[in-house]
DNA sequence: GCGTGTGAAGCTTTTCACAGCA
DNA sequence: TGCTGTGAAAAGCTTCACACGC
């Protein structure tokens, strides 16, 4: 491919022109599983305002996020709801069955297998790791659960791309470097600590303590 | 008291002068955590270098963060541990043992229950509800289960301030509504939908997919 | 007429860089 | 000397408001 051709590959409205904030792809997640609703109710099309409301977000906010991906409305109609569905899975990169592994099958372990838009829409949890002899051998939300002892070869041999962390905080950075080695390219945390990963790795965390803090603080006002 | 006084309140360093971005607020979370880790390990003082890699944030941002609430350091010292942690639960509020309610007994909501810094630091969950007949009556994690029809008369019998909701998103709004109406304060929402409540009920959402689909976005440039 | 897409303005948050105090 | 606290600058994000196309 030429140089034209990945120019004009740039030009076609798949890829944006201009840096994305990360606050706008948080807020894509959003659109799009509330752009669910609104298919399973028929509705063809729906506009900014409408995703407004159904978000909480302002009808501002919604065009401009929609806008850094391409023009995809219809002036006086609003956006066509299968299409912008389906574009939206296409940019979180949702529709690519990322192999997941999940370590730490406690109460959030489970939680999160369990929880819909994670095990089917366009995450697969394919291995799932304990350091429970007690759970290891067992089967949870139809994944079978194997020694944390395994997880590097598993990584490898079941080509995961991410790997949840929900074990304890102490327990955390062991697991991420074991992932991280056997070739891991996103880590999602949710250990209370700050772990170290190469560059290259993704690392999101999610603090189960900050938003009821931040509630805290606001009643405390 | 008079006006002299309130103002010599707003003088004394422990009410700020300056609006708080909210993203202040979130990180005083992190710095009231890794403080405890500081503190165990017996250091008396701590800079804002130190604090920085050990929450990821920056420097300036930590000081930044802050000086809004004073002066509190000490030039060429650092920050005095001990005393920078009560006074961050302070602030925070987490120093006033919220009681808390916590709906759906599921496993997102064991997790939450069984979480450290939950039901332990300045939280206290007083009672969960459910409207499984198989959970209900049982206790779990020191609290009995019980009803969701008793949810609006043990708010106001048990003096409950924040409920957290983590029931399926078909059944958030009403358990919403009958918390607020029985006088709950803040509402913390696990439910992957939009919630309505009046403007004097605080309200933070906790979506567990937007982080993983972030992760997706950045895997998938 | 309706509702998107977008310059421009406004606001928030972060970063820089250094004066000033222990 | 070391490290905080903070003006000032820069960067990032949201909101306004309206031209434009359906």
């Amino acid at each position: 491919m030429d140089v034209f051709a990945l120019a004009a590959m740039r030009m076609d409205h798949t890829n944006p022109t201009r840096p994305v904030p990360p606050t706008t792809v948080r807020r894509l997640s959003t659109y799009y599983r509330v752009l669910g609703a609104v298919h399973s109710e028929g509705q063809a099309n729906v506009s900014s305002e409408t995703l407004a409301v159904l978000t909480g977000f302002t009808a501002a906010q919604v065009r401009r996020d929609l806008a850094y991906f391409g023009s995809f409305g219809k002036r006086g109609v609003g956006y066509a709801v299968s299409a912008l569905r389906q574009r939206l899975a296409s940019i979180l990169g949702i529709d690519r069955g990322w192999r997941i592994g999940l370590v730490g099958v406690g109460n959030l372990g489970r939680a999160l297998m369990a929880y819909p838009g994670f095990n089917n829409q366009g995450f697969e949890v394919v291995a799932a790791f304990d350091s429970d002899a007690a759970v290891i051998g067992s089967t949870v939300n139809g994944t079978r659960v194997l020694s944390a002892g395994d997880l590097a070869h598993a990584v490898r041999v079941d080509r995961i791309d991410m790997v949840i962390v929900t074990v304890p905080a102490r327990a955390a950075q062991k697991v991420v470097d074991q992932a991280v080695a056997a070739g891991v390219r996103a880590i999602l945390n949710f250990a209370p600590t700050q772990l170290r990963v190469p560059a290259h790795v993704q690392l999101s965390n999610v603090d189960l303590a900050v938003e009821v803090e931040y509630l805290s603080y606001s009643l405390a006002v």
